[in-house]
RNA sequence: GGGCGAUUAGCUCAGCGGUAGAGCGUCUCGUUUACACCGAGAAUGUCGGGGGUUCGAUCCCCUCAUCGCCCA
């Protein structure tokens, strides 16, 4: 026998492992069925569950389970992501407790401790996979370190640089002082900051007492200044053009130049260019021929090309320094607050500095085209389609993209130099050495590009390296392109779009067919979560309190297309209800022998109520497989609820009670069956939201099976298991069952109270199912009894109207007449209304003439059934008397 | 500045051309042996404002307001 309710707790651990042990999450390579294949976004090695986390592998989970039990061969591919800055960041920390750094080990010996750390602490996020049943495809987890990835990563460098594709620069970077390294442009944070506007008086040259103004957030940058830009077509300046100006306090003479950048309705009309140390400025300088001086160290500290007075002092410190000086020399013209976008690493939470250095880059733009095309045809689809705009608004206006990170933890760039600079891009050292041997003639000294891979590089391979490439495996020819890839829309761009890239131009063929961007998951004011707020949901907590189930649902339900998700735990605690609801009803079932019968086929049923479910049935499942296959998880999930809990338990139920307590055995037989049929089918419907409740009451209620619901096949049901006469059978019951439960309430009729209902002018039909369904409508209306009214209607008696009868509850004596009006009154006035809208809309002869037939005698029916209402209200309420 | 989205019951959200829905919360009643993590019933909305298209608009279009996000 069931327990009296659900405890997560003690099933889940068993249930994965079994799962896991039988193999049931195990893609089958030799097959016949056509695959189904998932990847799953590689996790951060160093990451711990999180909301967003939960919600991402949740909606890829329900997808997997649906489709294995569609008996697709289902491929979902396991992996984390050795996330470079990240982890290096936390096993510097480590170190750092220790008080030592990286340098003390020396590049192979740190590398060494971060494999450690990986080895220890590495797993905590497939573990709490685990935990919220995901169900990958653990034997084949991959890690973006491994030697094939590696391998991978090495090939696809060496192949884009003899294509040209990637190539190494100098450029302006965006250079993280803290982290000492380049970053990319996404990993750059916008921060607004409440700053100044410092303006300068520049000395022009030759010209004693005649100043020009420039003004700017980063003063410190000054002493790098190389020109000062105008408006060519600024009558202000435009004789300055060609003139110089004496930098102060380095006092170099430095150009005025004439150039659009220049805007001259912001501030003076003229601005400093400092083109090591701004990206437009750079610009500028390459258009006007101005020198590039680079005046900061890898620290963001002043560097040796500036006065000796500044050499070595922190850029904040270095800027004092100068307003302090420029403000004793009178060259400060004025200060105005100014709040603007500042740069900052998102690793590191520093700003960042435009340096000018060597880097490796991929051609973007180039990549991007069949990417693009393949958007554009429909080769890969977005759900919601509207995301196709951002990823086209991202790509068309791609940058190169900067891949040399100066950290050690990563793919080590596969480039050698030999001693005079020459490089040599090879996959391996050997394959390098050789090459410089053909090119110097000679063997000689080759060094090791020290720099790493932007760890988005090897994520880009991911679909096709965790398959195996290079190497032409079974699983790459089986399982590439995948089906759908399921994400945020906060990794577009790092990810999704790279992926394209690569895909596209190393296996010819999109990466995935559909891309399903989900939702962001936030607190339940709508604010993002985070620790600093300290409103962080811990989907770990949730589990622990609410089981896995619970939150599963939860976030499938509130999974709707398009918006973010709000999540209040008041949520959790409704699914936790509901999968105790489907505990209990699983009980019921076990008590009243409802166990499943070996070749039950839910056709030729003699009981409406047995036919009227089993159709009911069939059309959630259908809706709730529709809405998974349409990404409308919300939808499924709420077909699914109500069905169980709206129809089985609230009706169904309820309904074949009396069957179930009477002495037809056959009707009996055929209930219980049908009861214990349906239950199951609910358990498979449930089962990839819900999966470890629906497992334990597939084992429970039936412990000689020989499969797991988790490889159960997905109900699909022909069109003849829907009834619609049963259906309209029992909806005429459970209106006639509500009628009468509104009226007694709203009479305060006290409960216990058995009281006799008749029927008034019911035709043959209406008393055909009444006698059918007597039992249950006395049972489940509280009723004495149940019969057709003879002679006429009691005086003092409530009433109410269903179709062509009368429902009328003689309660002499116990009814409040005013009340009773009251009540009729209501009702009156509220179909008076409905009939005096539909009249308007039938009278309106554009209304009449334009709209379609169906629609205008839909209005009919309505306007005839409520105005026979009506009728018999009237009649009603002034047999009470005024 | 450019783009996207949101505004529906007290709260969180579905719906998106023809009877406004759910969950939670609220109120009333209820120990009917599956379930009080329950059951029955009830109340609650000029579907952000203003225009337009349409026989008909919560739904389509325009506009304004407010809020949020992304990109400069």
């Amino acid at each position: 026998m069931l327990e009296k309710t659900y405890r997560p707790a003690e099933v889940e651990e068993k249930h994965y492992r079994l799962w896991e042990e039988s193999g049931a999450f195990a893609a089958d390579t030799r097959s016949n069925a056509t695959p189904y294949t998932i990847m799953m976004p590689p996790p951060n090695v160093t990451g711990s569950l999180h909301m967003g986390h939960a919600l991402t592998f949740t909606v890829q989970d329900v997808l997997v389970r649906y489709n294995r039990m569609r008996r697709r061969d289902a491929l979902w591919q396991p992996g984390t992501d050795h996330a470079g800055i990240a982890t290096q960041m936390v096993v510097e920390r480590n170190l750092a407790k220790e008080g030592k750094t990286r340098h003390d080990f020396g590049r192979d010996a740190f590398i060494g401790k971060v494999w450690e750390w990986k080895a220890e602490s590495g797993g905590t996020i497939t573990r709490q996979l685990r935990r919220l049943g995901a169900s990958p495809d653990w034997a084949k987890e991959r890690f973006t370190m491994d030697d094939g990835l590696s391998r991978a990563v090495a090939k696809v460098f060496v192949e884009l640089h003899r294509q040209g594709l990637i190539y190494k620069d100098k450029r302006l970077v965006n250079w993280d002082p803290k982290l000492h390294t380049a970053i990319s442009d996404l990993e750059v944070e916008q921060k607004e900051i409440k700053g100044n506007l410092w303006h300068f008086r520049y000395p022009i040259d030759g010209e004693e007492g005649r100043f020009i103004v420039v003004a700017t957030t980063r003063p410190e940058t000054m002493l790098g200044d190389t020109g000062v830009a105008v408006h060519p077509e600024d009558e202000r300046y435009k004789d300055l053009i060609g003139k110089h100006v004496r930098l102060p306090l380095v006092g170099r003479l430095i150009p005025i130049v004439g150039d659009e950048y220049a805007d001259p309705a912001t501030g003076s009309g003229a601005v400093k260019i400092t083109p090591a140390h701004d990206f437009n400025d750079f610009e500028v300088g390459k258009r006007c021929n101005l020198e590039a001086i680079n005046i900061l160290d890898r620290d963001a500290r002043l560097n040796d090309n500036v006065p000796e007075a500044y050499q070595g002092l922190d850029r904040y410190e270095a800027r004092k320094k100068i307003i302090a000086e420029l403000e004793a020399l009178e060259l400060l013209e004025k200060i105005e607050p100014h709040t603007h976008m500042v740069p900052h690493g998102d690793r590191s939470g520093v700003a960042i500095e435009p340096w000018l250095t060597d880097q490796w880059y991929v051609d973007a733009a180039t990549l991007a085209k069949p990417a693009i095309e393949a958007v554009e045809t429909g080769k890969t689809v977005f759900v919601p389609k509207q995301w196709e705009n951002t990823y086209y608004e991202w790509m068309r206006n791609i940058q190169p993209w900067c891949i040399s990170r100066q950290i050690w933890w990563g793919h080590q760039i596969p480039a050698w130099y030999g001693p005079d600079g020459t490089f040599f891009v090879e996959e391996t050292e050997a394959a390098a050495r050789a090459a410089a041997a053909k090119h110097y003639g000679s063997d000689v000294e080759l060094t090791r590009d020290p720099d790493v891979l932007d760890t988005w590089f090897s994520s880009a391979l991911w679909p096709f390296s965790t398959l195996g490439w290079p190497d032409e495996t079974p699983e790459l020819a089986r399982y590439y392109p995948t089906d759908v890839l399921v994400t945020g829309f906060d990794i577009i761009f790092f990810w999704v779009a790279r992926m394209m890239m690569m895909g596209l131009h190393f296996m010819k063929d999109v990466p995935f067919r559909t891309v399903y961007i989900h939702a962001l998951v936030r607190d339940e004011k709508g604010q993002k979560m985070s620790k600093s707020k300290g409103n962080v949901i811990d989907p770990l907590e949730i589990i622990g309190e609410y089981g896995t189930d619970a939150l599963r649902f939860t976030l499938s339900a509130m999974a709707a297309q398009g918006r973010d998700i709000k999540l209040a735990v008041n949520r959790v605690e409704g699914y936790r209800n509901f999968a105790t609801k489907l505990w209990n009803a699983a009980r019921y079932c076990q008590m009243n022998g409802c166990e499943p019968v070996a070749g039950y086929r839910p056709v030729g049923l003699t009981q409406t109520v047995n036919r009227w479910i089993v159709g009911e049935l069939a059309d959630a499942a259908r809706k709730v497989a529709e809405a998974i296959d349409a990404y409308k998880f919300n939808e499924a999930a709420n077909a699914a609820y109500q069905f169980t809990w709206g129809n089985f338990c609230d009706w169904y139920m309820e309904f074949t009670k009396p069957i179930l307590a009477g002495s037809d055995e056959a009707a009996k037989a055929e209930t219980r069956a049908t009861t214990a049929w349906v239950l199951d089918q609910i358990l498979h419907v449930l089962h990839p939201m819900m999966p470890y409740i629906t497992e334990e009451l597939w084992e429970q209620l039936s412990p000689a099976r020989a499969n797991r619901l988790i490889s159960a096949e997905w109900p699909v049901y022909g069109a003849e298991l829907v009834d619609a006469a049963a259906r309209d059978e029992m909806n005429w019951v459970v209106r006639l069952i509500t009628s009468v439960r509104s009226m007694r309430s709203e009479m305060n009729v006290p409960p216990a109270a058995q009281i006799e209902l008749k029927l008034k002018d019911a035709n043959a039909g209406s008393l055909a199912r009444l006698d059918t369904h007597r039992d249950l409508i006395l049972r489940m209306a509280r009723l004495s009894s149940v019969e057709p009214l003879v002679g006429p209607t009691p005086k003092s008696a409530v009433q109410a109207v269903q179709d062509e009868a009368t429902l009328v509850l003689p309660l002499e004596g116990i009814v409040d007449l005013d009340k009773e009006r009251a009540r009729l009154t209501k009702e009156i006035d509220k179909l008076s209304g409905e009939i005096k809208k539909i009249d308007a809309k039938l009278s309106n002869e554009q209304f009449v003439a334009k709209a379609p037939d169906e629609v205008i005698e839909e209005q009919r029916d309505r306007r005839d059934t409520a105005a026979q209402a009506r009728d018999k209200l009237q009649k009603a309420l002034e047999m009470l008397g005024a």
